[in-house]
DNA sequence: TTGTAAGCGTTATCAT
DNA sequence: ATGATAACGCTTACAA
């Protein structure tokens, strides 16, 4: 899902050229030939496929078989171009490789395979200009519409293209923005996630935050917010990157220091599972030394020992709900945006049971 | 990634019909305004665009301007029209949950992105009426080539569109394909692994493979042979659909019976955490009571207790591969189809450790 | 009910 | 070096 950043033109210009043209050729069977053999118009041939236009039964007959006997299939490029728009929709996600994005991918698939509408999946690695170049890219192929996570720093000119076309923004919230978004009610699922914790006895906690987006943000104040309320201090709050790696070392980091954390709370999978590498490596009892809680129900979240708490989000629901919410902008683009707030839900496990 | 099934109609006219159009409108400007705008033709800005082409240096820069001022991006469904071609490949796989195929998405995804392609993802979840429908989707998409692993089922009107295309096949053999394909060594990967289990005192082995491709068959082919080396008879084998649940049930109902493997092989990740959840439900002490091993790395493999004994393939050498391959086709249709076998690699864990 | 023809936004050919 | 123009495959007024 690319074009080639060429680097040496202003950002307007970038990705608009055309690079290393494939040379291959599909000999394709157009409309024309079946018209030529079911001795109609191309207009008819048309008419009978759309299925919206009044057509003598032997007519349709002559050209339904046409079709069949030439294995003709309609060019999707020409009919979008000729109709200015497409029966397909842009999902970018900023991680692929996170769960939490493959289950969003999963639910807005089937939701838009249900109304007739492709998804065109593309990936930003949490990556501004890669960020904006699909985004340009999916405007430029006519998409309908575009269901995306932002970047913390989504830029302006991805901003103007995305204008031009119905969009609904996931997982994280975009200030000042007026649009359609799904989001997680993320102060209060950390506020839960990190009351849950202090009642169970752990007063040391470490916030481990995804810098990428305003998600981990949010997450951070429900930590703060709850631990307020306890008239507790943070023992230690870190933003970065959201990967494995990162999550493993500022684990390592917290646990070598003189005094260490007595919980780890984590505001993504990823990071959850470079800290779970880290306790293991260190050897160190969860939850007896340190508890660990974090964001994200995953294949394995319930597997390893001891199983991690988590909040889980409705990943089906917010999949489904943003993919309704594109169709019916798409239908009506001047209805007011809406923004959708869906709750967490708190799976306690052992790795924060009662101290 | 999707059109309508309409049932009624012969397999070849299936998913011809455009269902439910959009009605939004995006306004564009086009090279027209541009043209207009910069006291040229449109042909010129198209040889601007296109850098191929002798322009003298001030009408360049005018229409650069132009561009630059009206935000002017070329529409690449026309240019796709025109020029009957793409900078688009499909990937086509079967299950976009499992962590295989997503590390094969970004291994491809970077491939092409170095060749100014896009990737567009489709996921037919083992189902092969989706798998044809995305392939003839892609086709009709006018995309350059098609990266996919079929389902076991792999249709014939599929292969028609699939044909006209070029494409490389992964993970999975194909009888008589003249094609190119990327794929595991699984007998001998499957072997090896046996053996690792055999050798290590675990001589009860059941094996559970997946049913949906040929990878699941190939793998209880190296998987007899060396059991059929050590003079040892499998004590269970089963295939069955490659999901979580599927595997979980499989394990319980190994494990319930009268007596019961001590060592059981998986053909895939999602059968592992299946057998391995169950094994923990049953409280099933691992590798004491029951070993385990499987195929692909993942996040959480090695993260359980006891860290799980796996093949892991080299996903990133796989997808890239397979879109070198591709591209190769593109340029050159008429070259004999290469096929190109990898070795996975043994990475042994607690689960599986010496009796 | 069907055919004719214009036009969607490009790029390539042929002039100039 | 640049401009007219045809063509890519399709849909849709408008005519018949």
């Amino acid at each position: 899902m690319i074009l080639f950043l060429s680097g040496i033109f202003p950002a307007a210009l970038q990705g608009i050229f055309f690079l290393k043209p494939p040379l291959y050729n599909p000999s394709m069977t157009s409309i024309k030939d079946v018209a030529k053999a079911a001795g109609v118009s191309t207009a008819t041939v048309s008419r009978v496929l759309a299925k919206n236009a009044p057509i003598k039964a032997e007519t349709r007959e002559r050209v339904l078989q046409a079709v069949a006997r030439l294995n003709y299939r309609p060019n999707l490029i020409a009919r979008s171009l000729r109709a200015q728009k497409s029966a397909r929709i842009g999902l970018v996600v900023s991680d692929i490789r996170n769960p939490f994005f493959t289950a969003i991918g999963r639910a807005v698939e089937d939701a838009a395979y249900e109304q007739g509408y492709s998804v065109l999946m593309c990936n930003t690695d949490e990556n501004p200009e890669k960020e904006e170049l699909y985004i340009n890219l999916l405007h430029d192929e006519n998409v309908a519409g575009v269901i995306f996570s932002p970047t913390q720093h989504f830029s302006t000119s991805a901003h103007a293209s995305s204008a031009k076309m119905p969009f609904v923004i996931i997982d994280r919230a975009v200030e000042g923005m007026e649009t359609d978004m799904v989001v997680l009610d993320n102060v209060s699922a950390a506020y839960e996630l990190t009351k849950h914790l202090i009642e169970n006895g752990y007063h040391k906690l470490a916030g481990l935050f995804g810098d990428a987006s305003t998600t981990g943000l949010e997450r951070s104040r429900g930590f703060h917010k709850a631990l307020k309320e306890h008239r507790l201090e943070p023992f230690a709050v870190h933003f970065i990157a959201p990967r494995i790696e990162r999550g493993y070392d500022a684990a390592m980091a917290l646990l070598e220091a003189d005094s260490h954390p007595d919980a780890i709370l984590t505001s993504n999978s990823l990071l959850t599972a470079g800290v779970f590498q880290a306790l293991r490596d260190k050897r160190i009892s969860v939850p007896n030394e340190v508890a660990l809680a974090g964001f994200d129900e995953t294949t394995w979240g319930g597997l390893v020992d001891p199983p991690i708490t988590v909040i889980a989000q409705p990943t089906e629901e917010i999949g489904r709900i943003a993919t309704q919410l594109l169709f019916q902008r798409i239908q009506e683009p001047a209805r007011p945006p809406e923004i959708v707030t869906l709750k967490g839900k708190l799976i306690e496990r052992g790795s924060s049971i009662k101290k």
